[in-house]
DNA sequence: GAAGATTGATCGATCAATCTTC
DNA sequence: GAAGATTGATCGATCAATCTTC
């Protein structure tokens, strides 16, 4: 379900903190992951849904591939997944016929909100284990760290 | 190449720890990749590589799937793939005929420290951003998210 | 010709089912 | 029957090539 921990189990006894960082990604994402499929989600699928929920209009394949900066053709793939669990449904662009977009059906607008109340509970859950200051010190850090070239 | 980041660009800029922590990992994550792209090699390759070169027989495919804490097919398919570009070779068990073992070739040997090249200057890279103290810190806090049940 | 979407190949991961050997 | 490895299906991601429409 969860991409695996990439480093052997001992790398954290050195001192590598990339492989840190990354097994605690993993973790996180493995909760995440678990906690989404018990309503048969995915993050992939509840990211797309929530950029979905939060524009007025559906969004085009090629939006929603930019909001979630992946390749287009992943999100052909998760489009077509999606609306195989009947959550979106593609909807032709009247000005442009290149164009299709994806839009919620009253099923995606559902699990998009069970999906963000796992969501909400999983970074609350992660907030009652470091207090405000340890919370903010780590993001102090870890934005050093995406701020490097 | 690499995982692309989960969460949409706009997540950084509200509260989202989880989110901070994975976008940090995807990014130490496509960096690596992208030096290991050089070599012809990804990480998942690098990881077995170093297993089968720390190990001082041949291992078998089931050991070098609880070293690297995934499942036995995903082994079955990386060998496959690492067999193909003739850095490891499959060789019989003699005692037992239902196991098979990973052994490195001698361009194995030669990828595998080029590989551990490249992560030695990505950890060193990252310890070039933070200051000792800085990284200690880092260190416990993320120790601490990481041994939360 | 370029833009938008799709298709097909590949990588890396999972799971369930199967095959061989113990 | 159980253990070790493999196969086949699926998910999520990439890239290169193609199709349709602008």
């Amino acid at each position: 379900m969860s991409k695996s921990a990439r480093a052997p189990a001992e790398a954290d006894a050195n001192g590598s903190l990339m492989s840190l960082v990354m097994d605690v990604a993993d973790q996180l994402g493995a909760r995440l992951e678990a906690e989404l499929a018990k309503n048969g989600l995915s993050w992939a699928k509840a990211a797309a849904l929530e950029c979905l929920a939060a524009a007025s209009d559906p969004l085009t394949l090629g939006e929603l591939a930019h909001e979630n900066e992946c390749v287009r053709s992943n999100i052909t793939q998760l489009v077509d997944r999606l609306e195989g669990d009947g959550l979106v449904r593609r909807v032709n662009d009247p000005d442009d016929r290149r164009v299709r977009r994806a839009a919620l059906t009253t099923s995606g607008r559902k699990a998009c909100k069970e999906a963000s109340r796992v969501l909400a509970a999983q970074e609350q859950a992660l907030s009652r284990v470091l207090t405000a200051e340890e919370a903010q010190t780590l993001t102090r850090l870890l934005r050093k760290l995406l701020a490097t070239p």
